[in-house]
DNA sequence: CGTTGGACTTAGTACTGGTGAC
DNA sequence: GTCACCAGTACTAAGTCCAACG
């Protein structure tokens, strides 16, 4: 149904706007390292080819050609693309096949209903069978073993699987089936050196990707997938909702719009006059001037709203049999968008759904907010596939694409002009998980690791230029260059790119800081106020030093509130200057640096010092949540945070209570009376003073634990930790400190990032960042 | 050399399905 | 079996950055 959506949309949270702790971050200083990352001693036809060559990036048209590549393409494609057929016939077959006869790791995926990853993590399989500890002791080391030949393209190293042919591969990687020597082996157990452990490469490209002779990165050479999937066509409900108070007869089209709005009855975005007001221009353009509506006050979706509730009572009540028999044509009708083979490898595909029709939800205050965001239609829609591939059919009949692209220098795999501002682009990209993601992934952290043998002389540079004589050429802009940067560097600001205020939401980065949001307060506080990215309020105060503080007040000076704190300043040209710092060096990775860093040390400093392993994972939550501070990710409270806050207050009123009437028995036992009646009035048992004295204990415990379950859940309820694990925490430092302190990677990362960091499992134990 | 378009990364919220308590 | 809860996923908005353009 079109509209599901509607159907299910909630109220919107407000973002929250609460500040974060003020706790002064000690970004500043770096402890030097204490061990250079090691080369990692393990090795094995495994390890190798999970490896992406360090000094310059697979190439898809490397010396060492995959079968797919010795054949002519166009033969390749179409074997590939029978291949794909087959083997989703016997996937369907196989279900009815004793599970018992698959591999764990199948039946894993298939139990959890995950993505069939090319890359099996056959380590969570084994995981539920054997407690971790137990594991580790086994295996010497947790390293997953995964479906190596998956990437072996990519490996210019010999190894026997080359000889396997594609359809082999291809079987492969779907049935996930491990082979016997993939195994893991131990860590250090290898006489292969793959990470030298030296200073990341100069040459790595900056993008992911091989280029080609002429420079131009080039992602594929040959690249099959389905194109994309539509959403179904609205069907009317034909509810009538009321104006003024009487039945209103609408088309389809108006009805649909209508809808969208009905349905966001109760949220935030309902009330919002900005909101309202942007739908109601795009709607009134479906009325028409001349409809029985003229005002939107006047409009009552209740009825249609009422309809909504009640088909999602519907859909509730159905059987859990009907409801899984939806699940899985659902399944079936998306199975073939989700995958793309490019150079013969499969890999999913991330946003493969086009976006549904529906009413625009700007973050903040922005100002499209409410627009309607109108159905993207087949000849909306440019794909970009193979030359040699079949162009996708057009799921919509009598309808067709776009446009047909065979662009190999881009990831993408659709596009289309996003409705509401149509200067803007939609790209339909691969996965996550897939290979090419995890190469850029792998190089962004590599980047940032590289800025470790910079930062200091970058620190010190800009130290020196906070002072910089203004007779000197060009002092202003040095200066605020010097200034900014610090601030990112220091702060974790973003870079700040100018917006267009018509467009979208005034929002400010560190290049577009305006002089109210930054107060200088004597003698060298810093109070920060704005909102950054997605409107979130960035309001902290800081200490700096006296210079900074100086440059500050200077550059404020004789400026109204808000102009540009930064008036010499954009991001071209502060990225400009940090590039002839360091090679690709941007504003952007220095967060990624100062996150990775700070987790790095953090777990180096304080895990030694403490004891089970539950212990060191509450490290890391500790570590990984001031990364989410210093960088800012705020989220909002959850809903039911106050009902859960006071259900655990209930409970220790009533441990409490427990401890009480364990008191009273006490005292009583010492005497050598028998306990008082309980609540209910039974007569409770008879209890030595040494097992009542032993009760105490656990229930005091009991309410301890609680306490600081409340008081945790208090502390985080706005921060959000995933944002940094997902973009910012380079996972080897994660696998390497599970690797090393015996907890198990599963532990810290749930599948999706397990998945997503495939390309870091085989990290060695003592990597640091 | 500033502006714009294009491509890719980062971000928070909405939604869902699995799970454990009852 | 039901239901509430919440962890995990899906979704898509909003950033960054580069290079082509004029």
């Amino acid at each position: 149904m079109a509209d599901q959506n509607y159907c299910t949309m909630k109220m919107m949270n407000p973002l929250v706007f609460k500040r974060n702790s003020k706790a002064s971050k000690e970004k500043g200083k770096m402890a030097p390292f204490a061990k250079p990352s090691i080369s990692s001693p393990v090795s094995s036809y495994h390890h190798q080819s999970k490896q992406f060559p360090e000094q310059s990036m697979p190439s898809a048209s490397i010396e060492h050609p995959t079968p797919a590549e010795e054949n002519s393409d166009s033969d390749d494609e179409k074997l590939l693309r029978a291949l794909m057929e087959a083997d989703s016939n016997k996937e369907e077959d196989s279900d009815s096949e004793d599970d018992d006869n698959k591999p764990l790791s199948s039946r894993y995926l298939k139990a959890t209903g995950k993505t069939p990853s090319k890359r099996p993590l056959d380590h969570q399989a084994n995981f539920s069978e054997q407690s971790w500890v137990k594991r580790l002791k086994l295996s010497g080391s947790f390293s997953p073993s995964k479906n190596k030949q998956v990437s072996t393209k990519e490996e210019p190293q010999v190894d026997d699987d080359d000889d396997i042919i594609l359809a082999q591969r291809m079987k492969n990687i779907r049935k996930s089936s491990p082979k016997p020597k993939q195994k893991v082996p131990k860590v250090g157990s290898s006489s292969k050196t793959i990470n030298k452990g030296k200073k990341p490469d100069k040459l790595s490209k900056d993008q992911p990707g091989s280029e080609s002779n002429d420079g131009q990165k080039k992602y594929w050479t040959s690249l099959i997938h389905s194109g994309v999937i539509f959403p179904p066509p609205y069907k009317p409900h034909g509810v009538k909702m009321l104006y003024n108070g009487k039945p209103v007869d609408l088309t389809p089209e108006q009805e649909e719009v209508a809808t969208m709005f009905g349905v966001m009855k109760d949220s935030d975005y309902a009330k919002n006059q900005r909101f309202r007001n942007n739908f109601w221009k795009d709607w009134q353009k479906l009325l028409g001037k001349k409809h029985v509506i003229q005002k939107l006050d006047a409009c009552d979706f209740q009825p249609i709203y009422e309809w909504c509730c009640q088909e999602k009572e519907k859909k509730k009540l159905m059987s859990t049999e009907e409801k899984k028999a939806a699940r899985e044509e659902k399944l079936k009708q998306e199975e073939t968008y989700k995958w793309a083979i490019i150079d013969g490898v499969k890999e999913a595909v991330g946003n493969f759904r086009v976006e549904p029709p529906g009413l625009f939800r700007g973050r903040g205050e922005q100002p499209k907010s409410g627009r309607l965001k109108r159905r993207i239609q087949p000849s909306d829609v440019t794909i970009n596939i193979g030359k040699d591939a079949a162009i996708p059919e057009c799921p919509i009949p009598g309808e067709s694409w776009k446009q047909i692209r065979h662009d190999n220098t881009v990831s993408w795999l659709a596009c289309w002009d996003d409705p509401i501002s149509e200067e803007k682009t939609k790209y339909v990209y691969l996965a996550a998980n897939s290979s090419l993601r995890g190469q850029s992934d792998k190089q962004k952290y590599e980047k940032a690791r590289k800025l470790k043998d910079y930062i200091e002389d970058i620190r010190a540079a800009y130290t020196r230029a906070f002072t910089i004589p203004s007779k000197e050429d060009g002092a202003i802009l040095k200066r605020q260059i010097a200034v900014a940067t610090f601030l990112i560097d220091r702060f974790a600001l973003r870079a700040g790119n100018e917006k267009d205020v018509d467009e979208e939401a005034d929002t400010v980065g560190c290049c577009t800081l305006k002089v109210e949001n930054v107060k200088a307060i004597a003698p060298n506080l810093l109070e920060f106020d704005f909102l950054g990215k997605d409107s979130i309020k960035y309001h902290q105060t800081h200490q700096v030093e006296l210079p900074v503080y100086d440059a500050i007040k200077q550059f404020q000076d004789g400026k109204s509130s808000g102009d540009k704190l930064f008036d010499r300043l954009d991001t071209n040209i502060l990225n400009a200057h940090l590039k002839e710092l360091m090679p690709g060096l941007t504003a952007k990775v220095f967060r990624t640096y100062n996150a990775s860093i700070t987790l790095d040390n953090m777990l180096n400093e304080k895990t030694k010092q403490v004891g089970d392993a539950s212990a060191r994972v509450r490290v890391y939550k500790d570590a990984n949540k001031q990364v989410a501070i210093l960088c800012n990710h705020q989220r909002a409270e959850p809903k039911t945070f106050g009902e859960q806050i006071s259900g655990l207050k209930k409970k220790i009123e009533d441990l409490k209570g427990v401890m009480e009437a364990l008191e009273t028995d006490l005292i009583r036992a010492r005497k050598g009376k028998s306990p008082l009646k309980d609540g209910d009035g039974k007569q409770k048992r008879n209890l030595t003073p040494e097992a009542l004295e032993k009760k105490m204990a656990q229930t005091t415990k009991k309410i301890e634990t609680t306490e600081r379950i409340i008081a945790d859940k208090e502390d985080n309820k706005n921060v959000a930790m995933e944002t940094s694990k997902v973009n910012y925490l380079d996972p080897r430092i994660t696998v390497a400190w599970c690797k090393r302190h015996e907890v198990p990677i599963e532990k810290m990362f749930k599948t999706a990032l397990l998945q997503k960091f495939d390309w870091a499992m085989d990290v060695d134990a003592y990597f640091r960042f």
